[in-house]
DNA sequence: TATTGTTATACTCTATAACTATA
DNA sequence: TATAGTTATAGAGTATAACAATA
C-alpha cells in the first residue's frame, strides 16, 4: 500500500488557484493540438467530447458550453457537414432538436482524447491511490463526478 | 490532523480523463464568465492571466497561449488600446517586444479571478492537507508547481 | 405568452502566407 | 540566412437582436 501524497509546506487558496489556472493552460494545450490533429477546432472537439456522455438539445449543448445557443447551430452544422453528429427532432417537443454522435464522431473524439499524451502521461504515472485521491479532489471542488 | 482522502473505488485512466474533462469545462465555464463581467474574452482574459506572472515577448505569449504568433498581434492590440498592457522594446534584441501588464491591468486580472465563485468556493471547501495533496497532484500530472 | 432553434450582423479568434526590421 | 513581430486574408467562434415554429 503506498503513501497517499503528504502535505510539504501549506498551500492556500491562492496559489491553488494560481497553479490551477497554469495546469489548465497545459490541458488546453494538449487538447487543442490533439483537436487540430483532427483538423477540428478546439469549439468543435468541446462539442464532440460533451456529447460522447450522451445525447443532448441543441440549448442544452449551449448551457454546458457557456456559450450563446446561436453559437451551436453553426458548430453543430460543420460536425454535420463532416458526419461526425447528427440532427433528431425530439418526439415530445418538436421544437427540440437532439444531437447525437454518430459512429464516426465517437471514434474521432475517441481518437482526439487519445492523442492527449501530456495529459495521459500525466496520468498514467499516478499510482491506484493517487488517482483516487485527485478523483475525490476534483469531485470535492468541482463537482464532477466520475462516471460509472 | 485530518485524513488525506481515501480510495473508495478503482479509479482507472479512461475515467479520470473524462472526470477531468467535466471539471475542465466547469473551470472554462467560470473563467468565461468572470472575463465576460468585465467585458473581456477569454482568450484576452488567458492573456492577462498569463500576464501577471510577468512580462513575456509576443512570441512566448503565443507558445503559451498554443496559438499562432500572429493572432497575438491583435489581441495585445485590444489589451492596449483598452489601457491594460503595454508593449516595449527589449532592449538586447531590438525585434522582440515585451508585453508588461499595467497597474489597471494587474487590477482586473485579479478582479477576474476572485470573481471565480465556482472554482473558489470549491477550493475554499479543502482543509489545508487536502490543499496540498491537490498540489502535488497537479505538479505530477501537468508539471506545474505552485508559484513561491 | 414563453421557449427552441435559426438567421443576420458585427466583432473577435484562428491559421496561413507574405512582409519588415532586426540579428 | 534566420528570427520577431506585423499585416492581409479567409474561415470559424461569439454575443445580440429578430424571426418562425411549437408549446
Amino acid at each position: 500500500m503506498t503513501e497517499a501524497p503528504r502535505a510539504q509546506a501549506p498551500v492556500d487558496t491562492d496559489r491553488l488557484m494560481e497553479q490551477l489556472s497554469m495546469s489548465w493552460g497545459v490541458y488546453l494545450g494538449d487538447f487543442t493540438v490533439a483537436a487540430a490533429s483532427e483538423n477540428l477546432t478546439a469549439s468543435q472537439a468541446k462539442a464532440l467530447t460533451v456529447l460522447r456522455r450522451g445525447p443532448a438539445a441543441m440549448r442544452a449543448l449551449a448551457e454546458t458550453m457557456t456559450c450563446d445557443a446561436s453559437n451551436i447551430t453553426g458548430i453543430i452544422d460543420r460536425l454535420e457537414k463532416r458526419g461526425l453528429v447528427r440532427r433528431e427532432a425530439d418526439v415530445s417537443d418538436r421544437r427540440v432538436k437532439n444531437v447525437i454522435l454518430t459512429t464516426e464522431g465517437e471514434r474521432v473524439t475517441d481518437a482526439i482524447r487519445a492523442k492527449m499524451r501530456t495529459t495521459q502521461d500525466g496520468l498514467d504515472g499516478l499510482g491506484a491511490e493517487e488517482r483516487a485521491s485527485l478523483s475525490l479532489l476534483l469531485e470535492r471542488v468541482f463537482g464532477c463526478r466520475p462516471t460509472t
